[in-house]
DNA sequence: TCAAAAGTGTTTGGTTTACACCCATGA
DNA sequence: TCATGGGTGTAAACCAAACACTTTTGA
């Protein structure tokens, strides 16, 4: 893999934020760098004849291997001294001759994008300034790169605020779920405990789940219904909005 | 007034959708193009040490003469098809002798912002490429440069949503008004009739406004109430956010 | 047969909607 | 005195929140 600054757009960078849900935990992916040992949130930069969403789809490729993300930005990065202490720049002076180390002193404004992915089938893959890619759940993410955690707050509540208008599960959750595990999802992207019995009865309302057959998996209890979300109807609602708040 | 490219970060720049409110109708703040006279929002660059809101709050300034205005980003532009036709460009060449036109026929990723007004306290001034900047109704705004008109319509639509969700007459009307007036605003914005009863006992519950004594006014009807915002509870309501939904 | 967890339905309270009557004003 | 438009209140419909009992399952 290799670096050619010429073809990118000076001063804008993108930075992801990949929500996957895995063991009843909001995971976000990140890279961890190779000379500063910080973690930080996988970025991308803007080919010249691109769109900042392009651009976002091709990172996301590399770091997971998947297409057709659910991809959305909610906000730009602007702050002057947010690149100031940029320990990517550290990292590539330490590096012996690096002929791109101008390009990357230059000031970043960052476009931040959050996406949403099925937990297991993704491949995380480090890009060129890492040497990790991985998944964290929301408290074991520590201090990271930059302005990093800013982001990943902003992104949150993004998403929470989506979920009051928007459907969501079909992007994070695998092709057959349970209830339950749905409610888990979105009691975890709100942090607060749901009403079982009025989750249920909402989220049905929606008319976006198909009800397949039960599932008798090996648990000491009555074995929860299957669903899947019904693909016409969710692309219905992700257009027209929902109503409610939760 | 003169104009410093090298003081400008490259390929960034933001347009700024700013609303009015008066004679029932809703306003946009737009300039008129010096040499390809089309219309246009108006925009701006990012100085290489400010951030983008305060680059839209020094282009507010120069357009409109106030400070501390309402100012939110909603979306960036960046589909490269955007700057291909820029008329501005065009406007550029016919100048004689214009020592910045490399710098304009760059690619420019576009910042939308949206402002919110009080419209009698502006004063409209045209920047160094229009000749003319004024209002325009809604229904007025024809084909304008670029990929203005869809800056506009995701702005309104913006507005429309937010509306649900925070106060935001305190930005659009003068220091005292009536009920009906304000109800005409949201109606404005939502391009619908609210009920006159429903909407006084709705935005009343918020507690934001302080009512004042009635007002005498000429009108062969019974005088309204005269109401002004309190700035108190509205600040308040601006951070924890309203319930409704219109 | 018991604990754990899922399925289902009902009651209650609040919010939103729809609607009607009276009052003040200038023409 | 009348048309216009504002002030206020109430009944009905709807929606959300709280809550209980029954069922299934593996241990």
């Amino acid at each position: 893999m290799s670096f050619k600054p010429d073809n990118l757009l000076e001063h804008i960078s993108l930075d992801c934020v990949i929500f996957g849900f895995h063991a009843n935990q909001l995971k976000v992916l990140l890279v961890h760098m190779k000379y500063s040992g910080k973690w930080a949130l996988p970025g991308g930069f803007i080919q010249k004849n691109e769109s900042i969403e392009t651009a976002a789809s091709r990172a996301l490729k590399e770091r997971t291997g998947l297409s057709d993300i659910f991809l959305k930005q909610f906000r730009v990065f602007s702050d002057p001294g947010r690149s100031i202490l940029n320990p990517a720049v550290k990292d590539l002076e330490e590096q012996e001759g690096n002929e791109h180390l101008n390009w990357f002193k230059q000031r970043f404004i960052s476009v931040g994008l959050y996406a949403l992915v099925e937990f297991s089938k993704v491949d995380p893959k480090p890009d060129i300034f890492s040497d990790v890619c991985e998944w964290k759940s929301l408290d074991e993410i520590g201090e990271l790169m930059m302005d990093h955690n800013l982001i990943v707050k902003k992104a949150l509540k993004t998403l929470q605020a989506q979920l009051s208008y928007q459907p969501i599960g079909f992007n994070l959750m695998p092709a057959q779920f349970t209830m339950p595990e749905l409610q888990k999802l979105y009691e975890t992207i709100l942090g607060k405990k749901l009403d079982r019995r009025n989750f249920q009865r909402k989220i049905l309302s929606y008319k976006i789940l198909n009800k397949l057959g039960e599932r008798k998996e090996g648990q000491a209890n009555k074995a929860p219904f299957l669903y899947e979300f019904n693909l016409g109807n969710y692309q219905k609602a992700l257009e027209n909005g929902l109503s409610g708040g939760w």
